[in-house]
DNA sequence: CCGCGGGAGGAAAACGCTTGACCCCCTCGC
DNA sequence: GCGAGGGGGTCAAGCGTTTTCCTCCCGCGG
């Protein structure tokens, strides 16, 4: 084991200065003579030097983490969500913060546990996901004045007053369509469809507006929407359902990649190749596009940038609460392009 | 936004005692009189007053967060790894300790920052997790001093000299095969052999020391052996090719749920029932055992009790480097008993 | 030659908490 | 009645930083 020790004492003792030079070396180095800064550099390096990170912080009375209301595994099942933490811990890092996790279990042991890391100064605000069309994490956390951003709107979202940014969920199912009318596409299909928060709402308005957009009849459309749950079994179940009704889709977009993934399943089985018998599309751009011999299709979040705004928004806590909403991008692969 | 304030004096003001007593109540509340313990008790309450824990954690020396070495996301891609994690911050709560996330980009980098928390008070150590069969990051932790505790075994880790725990992989899947062989079969094959960590070495391990316990013939049961990716398409490919084979299979041992999904498929596009005609055991107990109306039967691993493990190895470190393996179970669905 | 300005570094306080030593006073026993 | 003992509480000393003055010294201009 190291000597976990080298206080900034040490390193001012060994480069035979004050304390508080040092202290300035590393945080305002302009105002120290360069030969002095050099000396007490070479020694930061020599004792193996690191910045108390717990004194620093008590001392400026700002938190050096920020927390994470992790949701509970099952609820989610989405590489996407992967993706997501990893990009906020970076984000976290890129903003000289750290991630804490916090799990939840009922919302009032929640709500302790978020104001002990609050009030007791260990984190500057939290960000939520997974967030529901009501949900009470956000009302509470308002209600006991933690600022936290939210990964998503609520329902009664524009003016909630608090802040959020999420990816335009209806852009992105837009653009999905947009991409298969334009190669051809008149008769498309999405799948997935479910009210469980203002973002699967979105999508499938984003899907309606597309096809209104493209002069699609309402009627037909509202037709080839499927509700179901967002598993490889639906997906399955649904591309199964659609090709055996009267006016079988040409296209089929769906609201998670999973689903994707089970229509290209169906597919396969009856021996149509996707891209070029049916097109299909997916969400997220996990892993799961990349099935075997074929791409899916699929609308990729800016989940860095996301990342970042609420990480912004929670070390900056904005005056007036904040609405980012950020466009997604399509990645193009042969279930929608056999050249691709 | 509240008053982020009430320190201990404000407390003590209140309450009429000094700012120790008010501590005393907190840490050693046996120390002070019932009475007095009841005032400061409703002064905290009335300021609603926190332990400011940077303080705390700067008074006792004694860092209150631990490290998490986020697996990048598409090098894992398995939700197992979720409910990981979260038992992982679930396990760190029940020791008064939150989990701090930290990505790797390249290992120098990773190493800095895992240098600023350690040397920085900030963490007490940190979990690594899917480590490869050689890890470069245990390397360089153990060389830097800094402490850690990793979730799996290195190829040469009998004697590694840190601590590790890990779900007992060879037994997991000896307990499918077994559970197989009770159920009448013996002609068994295993998908998803790879050597990509040594976890992966003994979940093979496993399935050959089953076969030969129960006289399955040994150049039989390597046969059956098919290696492959542990994606989904790989799963649907390999079902098929050993149902194609001369010898064809009566049960499926995967090592990955989602090549126990991907087999599935494979046996319902060709008429086959999963459990009937064909039985099919997965790894892991993700939300992919739920296969529509086919539960897959899975190997479970004791994440809770191996995340708690790898705590309080971080938290105590042992003089000794600790080896725990742990029991996994088997959860029996459909695939391989009509009946459950 | 003297005074002033400014650049460079230092002294000290404060952030909020813990803890071992110490002190006071009440009670009990002789 | 007085000393010992002990329960209940306080003192003071930090933990490692940051930051606000302050001092010191050097050089320059008058």
């Amino acid at each position: 084991m190291g000597e976990r020790k080298a206080s900034m004492a040490d390193v001012a003792d060994r480069a035979g200065v004050s304390v508080m030079t040092v202290s300035n070396v590393i945080n305002r180095p302009e105002v120290v003579a360069e030969a002095t800064r050099e000396k007490v550099h070479a020694a930061m390096r020599e004792l193996r030097y690191r910045n108390n990170l717990v004194a620093r912080s008590l001392r400026l009375a700002r938190p050096r983490q920020i927390g994470y209301v992790l949701p509970a595994p099952d609820a989610v099942g989405n590489p996407y969500m992967d993706v997501f933490l990893h990009d906020l811990a970076t984000a976290c890092q890129a903003a000289d913060r750290n991630l804490t996790l916090i799990t939840q279990q009922d919302l009032e042991t929640l709500m302790t546990a978020c104001e002990d890391l609050y009030f007791g100064q260990s984190v500057a605000g939290f960000v939520v996901s997974n967030v529901g069309s009501e949900d009470d994490r956000l009302l509470e956390l308002h209600r006991r004045g933690i600022p936290f951003a939210a990964y998503g709107r609520t329902g009664a979202a524009f003016d909630a007053p608090w802040s959020w940014a999420e990816g335009d969920a209806a852009l992105g199912v837009s653009m999905a369509v947009d991409h298969l009318v334009e190669r051809g596409h008149r008769e498309i299909a999405f799948v997935g469809a479910n009210r469980a928060s203002e973002t699967m709402v979105q999508r499938e308005i984003g899907y309606r507006d597309a096809c209104a957009r493209h002069g699609l009849a309402a009627s037909a459309a509202d037709a080839r929407i499927v509700h179901c749950r967002s598993d490889l079994a639906a997906g399955v179940r649904a591309a199964a359902a659609l090709l055996d009704a009267d006016a079988p889709p040409t296209a089929i977009v769906c609201k998670a990649d999973t689903l994707a993934a089970g229509a290209v399943i169906t597919l396969q089985a009856r021996g149509l190749v996707p891209g070029r018998d049916v097109a299909v599309t997916g969400y997220d751009d996990t892993p799961l596009t990349e099935f075997g011999t074929v791409g899916i299709t699929s609308v990729r979040q800016a989940s860095a940038a996301i990342a970042a705004n609420l990480v912004r928004l929670v070390v900056d806590q904005p005056e007036t609460p904040e609405r980012v909403l950020l466009p997604p991008s399509l990645t193009v692969r042969s279930s929608t392009d056999p050249a691709a």
